[in-house]
DNA sequence: GTCGTTGCAAAGATTTTGCAGCGGC
DNA sequence: GCCGCTGCAAAATCTTTGCAACGAC
């Protein structure tokens, strides 16, 4: 699948630093227009090649699961999301959003779980005021 | 986007039945699959055209968020997902199984909140021993 | 009879991949 | 210098859509 060493090229490093420096949670194609400021020749398909490496690197997280589209997120500490169902953004809860959830492994039989994630959905404020 | 008033077409009927039937989550093209044997002229446009319909209607639910592809449930209770990261297979959770989960709205500004989503994921006992 | 729905096929959207040359280490 | 990586372009995958005929109510 993956090669076993990896080589921290422009295109990587670059892609990797846009993507800790912005806030929000850009698809594949958006990456592609902000890394093409800087490097203007880099493809779409070396954007999708490094988002997925650098995702099974560990250094960004890749985000399934809300709409279509996959979408990426520089912060790799434990956090959940929420997306507003009118306008597709989305953002990060704070981190005492959601408290006290116990996982019981013993009650999902065949299973040895690894991860959870949580998304909630609801309005955000703008699409609310628009309303 | 949709119709108003919706008809209970054969189509239609046949995708409901179906999706009641399984105790999997297929995708759009298992689905596909599935309903052609009763009906072999059904075209993959009316597969995805009901269920979307259908989920929109409440009958069915729409999974997103689990790889790429698409799924749809027949059980509308609320209820968990799992998914094996190896071979892909959905199962739902015990309902007992996550709990004491509390969601707390006043942390998350701007928001309204409409919905929660929990999928865990893991490795399922076949790909266990298969490995 | 109205108008939502269908089958078909083509288009759209997103993601992946083959390849020859390039460039990190 | 090796071998992972890149740009390019084509292909693959999944989903949506235009349209004329059909069928539920």
């Amino acid at each position: 699948m993956y090669a076993t060493d990896f080589r921290m090229t422009h295109q990587r490093r670059l892609i990797l630093e846009e993507l800790k420096k912005v806030k929000t949670h850009p698809t594949a194609d958006e990456i592609y227009v902000i890394v093409r400021k800087t490097m203007p020749r880099i493809s779409l398909g070396t954007v999708y090649r490094n988002l997925e490496i650098l995702s099974a690197m560990g250094l960004i997280i890749k985000i399934e699961g809300f709409g279509n589209q996959r979408r990426f997120d520089g912060n790799t500490n434990k956090h959940y999301h929420i997306r507003c169902i009118k306008c597709g953004k989305i953002d990060d809860l704070p981190e005492d959003a959601i408290t006290n959830i116990e996982v019981d492994h013993n009650k999902i039989k065949g299973y040895s779980i690894y991860n959870h994630e949580i998304q909630l959905s609801g309005i955000c404020e703008q699409c609310h005021n628009a309303k």
